[in-house]
RNA sequence: GUGGACGUAGCUCAAUUGGUUAGAACGCCAGGUUGUGGUCCUGGAUGUUGCGGGUUCGAGUCCCGUCGCCCACCCCA
């Protein structure tokens, strides 16, 4: 890699070549086909978005909206009130899937359920770190209008079911409730006041914690934080009955479907549009940055956003975690045949070559005027099956096409040659 | 934003207590008689040792700065 170098990608972006799109390229695949035997069509959102947007949705006093936002400068030229001027590369996708359900007015358009997929780069101004990019890719559901328990299980099993597929190793899928209005405040409160009895016992991050981001408290890694928290009250007793039998239910839809999660109580999340049911999947093998997907419910957010009530289920995955946790398949070949012609005057063979691409034969040729013996080797590295001699003075008809596995060559006509390899 | 490591050919690494033309494997390129690959053999190319400054007779090796990258914190996918 170059250092020093004047026109650098930017800081936390990565460039991806075929062999590491082809990776992508699977994984988006294997998502649009499951999704779809989900009932879910995709959606597409613009990657620019009003900072508003995520100031309402995801919160005001979340990270992501204070310090990791990718701020789009506006036009003089633009006009409107100042929050319409505000723009922002989209952290995240659900406040975007929530507007566009919103201004699009689907709920008296469309009616029933909404069930969405998306996949794109998210934006986030961090510093990077094993498994955190500022431009990352998120592979994500929401599922909009059902406040049923058995929403939550089906979008948790669609997530289960497509990690599964992957063989990633060990995942954990851990769930909790983080209540609703009715209940949760009073949970915060007690929390709070717990807290700050053990006052003492917490360090400085977490004191900070304790009167901004209360629920945060149970993400601190230090041992002592830990420890005080492990007596901290339990959010699920203090669940609301309706809360309660919401969770109840969807664990039992779950069990229902061969999935247990691991219920884990300290387990909250970072955005504040989160109700009742939250849930996120872990791997031991990521480093510091561990979680590969992460979601819930979020019955409030689309009335925040000014739209009618509706309540919501949806998650996203880092497709990067995944990918680094996925081993590296073994290479495609590009081609089918590879072409040596050695040249010098080729124009025959590219005529034939595109009379050969052009029935959807996958044919590698170059126009380097190289030896044979190099395009040989060429043609062995980049795994062609077969190679063909085309060129000087047997370039009428018949040409040789040889099977590079097998050693064996036969003369064939252009004509013969897609055939051929089709059969093969 | 905070802390800690690291930065030598395309890649992975080496270079005695600072000492003279900075090396190796792999990869790449070219050959090994006449247009046929994978193995083998021979040969070849490439580095302003990230950049800038300092100490020194002399620095890839030490010091400072800077940029980049990585890891961790914060936070999260």
């Amino acid at each position: 890699m170059r250092q020093n170098y004047t026109y650098r990608g930017v800081k936390g972006m990565r460039d991806v070549f075929p062999e590491e799109a082809r990776r992508y390229q699977q994984l988006e695949q294997r998502a649009r086909d499951l999704f779809s035997q989900y009932g879910c069509g995709e959606i597409r959102t613009p990657l620019v978005e009003h900072t508003v947007l995520f100031e309402r949705g995801v919160g005001q006093g979340t990270d992501i909206v204070n310090k990791e936002m990718f701020y789009v400068p506006a036009k003089d030229e633009e006009a409107g009130p100042d929050a319409l001027r505000r723009m922002v590369l989209r952290p995240e996708a659900t406040a975007s899937v929530a507007r566009a359900y919103v201004e699009h007015e689907i709920d008296k358009t469309a009616g029933g359920v909404q069930r969405y997929y998306y996949m794109g780069p998210m934006f986030r101004y961090e510093r990077p770190q094993k498994g955190r990019l500022r431009q990352f890719t998120q592979i994500g559901v929401e599922l909009l209008g059902s406040p049923s328990p058995a929403t939550d299980a089906e979008a948790i099993g669609m997530l289960f079911d497509y990690l599964q597929s992957l063989s990633l190793g060990t995942l954990t899928l851990m769930l909790n409730s983080v209540g609703c209005p009715e209940c949760r405040p009073g949970y915060i409160q007690a929390l709070q006041a717990f807290a700050r009895l053990k006052h003492a016992g917490l360090c400085e991050d977490c004191r900070a914690r304790l009167e901004k981001n209360t629920l945060r408290l149970f993400d601190c890694k230090k041992p002592e934080c830990r420890a005080v928290m492990a007596q901290a009250p339990n959010i699920q007793s203090s669940l609301c009955a309706p809360c309660r039998t919401h969770q109840d239910q969807v664990l039992l839809y779950l069990t229902g479907i061969g999935i247990t999660p691991k219920l884990e109580w300290r387990l909250m999340r970072g955005l504040d549009y989160y109700t009742r049911t939250v849930f996120e999947v872990v791997s031991e093998n990521l480093g510091a940055q561990n979680a590969v997907a992460a979601g819930g419910r979020y019955d409030n957010l689309v009335s925040e956003l000014e739209g009618p009530a509706t309540p919501a289920v949806g998650w996203s995955m880092g497709m990067e975690r995944i990918l680094e946790l996925m081993p590296a398949a073994a290479p495609v070949p590009m081609f089918d045949v590879f072409v040596v012609d050695p040249g010098p005057d080729t124009a025959g063979t590219f005529a034939h070559v595109t009379f050969l691409r052009r029935q959807g034969v996958r044919v590698g040729l170059e126009h380097e005027g190289r030896s044979v013996k190099a395009l040989m080797k060429r043609a062995d590295k980049v795994g062609a099956r077969f190679t063909l001699f085309a060129g000087s003075g047997a370039d009428t008809d018949r040409i040789e096409l040889k099977n590079m596995a097998s050693g064996e060559q036969v003369s064939l006509t252009w004509d013969e040659i897609a055939e051929h390899i089709r059969n093969f």
